[in-house]
DNA sequence: GGTGCTTGCTAGATTGACAG
DNA sequence: CTGTCAATCTAGCAAGCACC
């Protein structure tokens, strides 16, 4: 079992998963941290604020909540807001027309840089809140090509693609002027090395190369 | 005189501890 | 489980001070 599967698995009462409910709703809406006076006012069970601070100590002990300092209320944990979201939110089903529309927006799409604007526009437009989409880490992502193009002086125009149709553009300065010949060789060299490979592969093979070499040259 | 910063005071909210 | 109490913290406000 995971650690995220075994802090979900955590055994809470129907009295301390109210509590927790209650506790996260209020947080969310105000974004404030939420004291047990507050909650004893808010919840539909007639409890005491003592009574709450005592569950709410056995929720921190559990490492759901906690408080940011001594005088202030509780606020959850990521693993209190992932308990909420696997046990105790409640998420009504979303209509077959909505479905459709995403799956014909996002289908259609192909550039990656419009597919992730349609997917925030999406989901802002269904939610009715403001809304964040990102591409995966480019560590993730395969190595599709690289290629140099000579610039200016002592710089160089690295341009980078990846399988998933990312490019990225870096100008580097190097320590002398190099040729485009000399260039093309070098990515050629690049590419036949470490085309198809995870971008975070390249990184650990090039470093590796480099400590290999440092220590020939120490040798020699 | 106006503005911005610091300091001190007060009210309100929260906590843990304890007694019932 | 509840109510109470002392301690603690934050926010808001006013007063004092320095600077322009």
């Amino acid at each position: 079992m995971d650690n995220d599967a075994r802090k979900s698995a955590v055994k809470l009462n129907d009295r301390a998963e109210m509590l927790l409910r209650a506790l996260v709703e209020k947080y969310i809406k105000e974004g404030q941290p939420v004291g047990s006076r507050t909650l004893s006012k808010s919840i539909e069970l007639s409890l005491s604020p003592a009574t709450i601070r005592n569950v709410m100590a056995d929720l921190e002990d559990l490492g759901l909540i906690h408080a940011p300092h001594t005088s202030a209320g509780r606020i959850p944990t990521a693993q209190g807001y992932r308990l909420f979201v696997d046990r105790l939110l409640r998420v009504e089903p979303m209509e077959s027309r909505f479905i459709d529309e995403i799956e014909q927006e996002l289908t259609s799409e192909v550039d990656p840089d419009k597919l992730t604007a349609t997917a925030s526009d999406l989901l802002s437009r269904f939610t009715h809140l403001a809304s964040v989409v990102v591409m995966p880490a480019q560590s993730e992502a395969t190595l599709h090509q690289l290629e140099y193009l000579p610039l200016s002086g002592e710089r160089v125009l690295v341009i980078l693609v990846t399988e998933n149709g990312r490019v990225q553009n870096r100008v580097i300065h190097t320590d002398k002027e190099y040729g485009a010949a000399e260039l093309v060789e070098a990515a050629n060299y690049f590419n036949e090395r470490f085309s198809h490979l995870p971008l975070s592969e390249v990184k650990r093979e090039i470093m590796r190369e480099i400590v290999s070499d440092r220590e020939e040259m120490n040798r020699l």
